[in-house]
DNA sequence: TATTGTTATACTCTATAACTATA
DNA sequence: TATAGTTATAGAGTATAACAATA
C-alpha cells in the first residue's frame, strides 16, 4: 500500500476515529444534561457563556457569531429564543446603528450558574478522569495547537461574512 | 475544598474548548466535503464506513445502531435514504427472523472510495498537518483513553434496558 | 415477556435567499 | 456598495411513542 497525502498512519487514524467518538459522546452528554438542568441546547448555552465572559456582559450579533460557527440567520433564531425566555436583552448600538447589542440579563447569569456545576461535572468525569496530568497536559497543547492551525487556515466556505464570489452576474 | 470537582483548572478548561471548537470545526468542514463530493451526511458515511470495514459488508440494524449513538428511529431512516439510494441492501436475517442484514452494494462501496480521499485529506491537512510526530501520538494515545473510558462509564440515562457488555474494539 | 425493527408524528435546528436599514 | 441583521421558508435530522413480528 502506498502511503500518499491522503492517506492516514494507523496512530493518526485512531486518533481521528477516537476524537470523533469522544466528542460526540461528550457532546451528547452534555447537550442531555444542559437540556435537563436549563432547558439549553449546546448552542445556547456556547452563547449565554460567551456572553458571561465578556467583561460587559454583551456583544455585538456579529462577534456573536464568529466563533460559533453559526450562519446569521441561524443566531438570530437562537437569539430569539433567549430574548422570548428573558436571558439576553437585544438593543442597537448608538455607535453604529446597523449592530445590535446582545447583553446578558440577570436571568441569563442564573441559568448559567445553574447549569454550570453539572457541565463541568460531566467534562470532568467523562474526559478528564481517565487521564494523567501529563496526559491532559499533552491533549491541551495538542489541540490549543489544532485549534490555532485551523483558525489561521483559509475555511474554503466558513468565512465570517465573505459574500460568496459566484462568478458572473450575482 | 477549594478545587471541588465541579471546576476545572485553566489547562483542563483549555483543552476542553479546544476540544470542542476542533471538533465542531473538523466536523463541519468534512460534512461538507462528504456532502459535496458523495451527497452523505456524516452519519450516513458512517453507516457506509462500518460496512465497509466489515469482512462481509453486512452487519445487522442493532450493530450499527451502537456506536453511532443513535435512536432505532434515527437509524432506520437513515438506512431508508442509503437503501433507496441502492448503496445498501436490507435483508432479514434467516438465523433471527426479526434482525434486518444490512449489506454494502458495489455502488455503495464506489460512493465510499469517491469520497475517502477528500475526507482523509480534510483530516491531515486541518487535524495532523499542524501537529509533530510526538503530539499526533501524545494526541491518539490521550483520546483512546479517553474514550475506553467513556465506552466502560454507564450512560447514566441512555440505557433504556440496554445490558450490552463487552466493549468491542475500535 | 423481551428483543428487533418500523411507522407516525412532532419538533429543533440549520441554511439560503430576499429584504430592510445604516455606513 | 458594503455591512448588520431579520424574515420567510424549506429541508434534514432526531427523538418518542405506538406498533408488529419473532424469540
Amino acid at each position: 500500500m502506498a502511503t500518499p497525502d491522503a492517506s492516514l498512519d494507523p496512530t493518526e487514524l485512531d486518533g481521528y476515529l477516537a476524537l470523533i467518538e469522544v466528542s460526540s459522546l461528550l457532546r451528547h452528554t452534555v447537550e442531555q444534561q444542559l437540556r435537563d438542568a436549563g432547558d439549553l441546547s449546546y448552542v445556547q448555552f456556547q452563547l449565554l457563556a460567551r456572553l458571561g465572559d465578556s467583561a460587559t456582559g454583551s456583544h455585538r450579533m456579529t462577534d456573536l457569531a464568529d466563533g460559533v460557527v453559526y450562519s446569521r440567520s441561524g443566531l438570530t433564531y437562537q437569539a430569539q429564543l433567549l430574548e422570548q425566555r428573558g436571558l439576553v436583552t437585544r438593543a442597537p448600538s448608538r455607535e453604529d446603528e446597523r449592530s445590535i447589542t446582545v447583553t446578558l440579563t440577570d436571568a441569563g447569569r442564573e441559568v448559567l450558574a445553574t447549569v454550570f456545576p453539572g457541565h463541568i461535572g460531566i467534562v470532568r468525569s467523562l474526559l478528564f478522569d481517565a487521564l494523567s496530568r501529563d496526559e491532559v497536559e499533552a491533549l491541551a497543547g495538542a489541540l490549543t495547537r489544532v485549534r490555532a492551525h485551523m483558525r489561521s487556515t483559509p475555511p474554503r466556505s466558513a468565512a465570517p461574512r465573505r459574500r460568496k464570489a459566484a462568478g458572473s452576474g450575482s
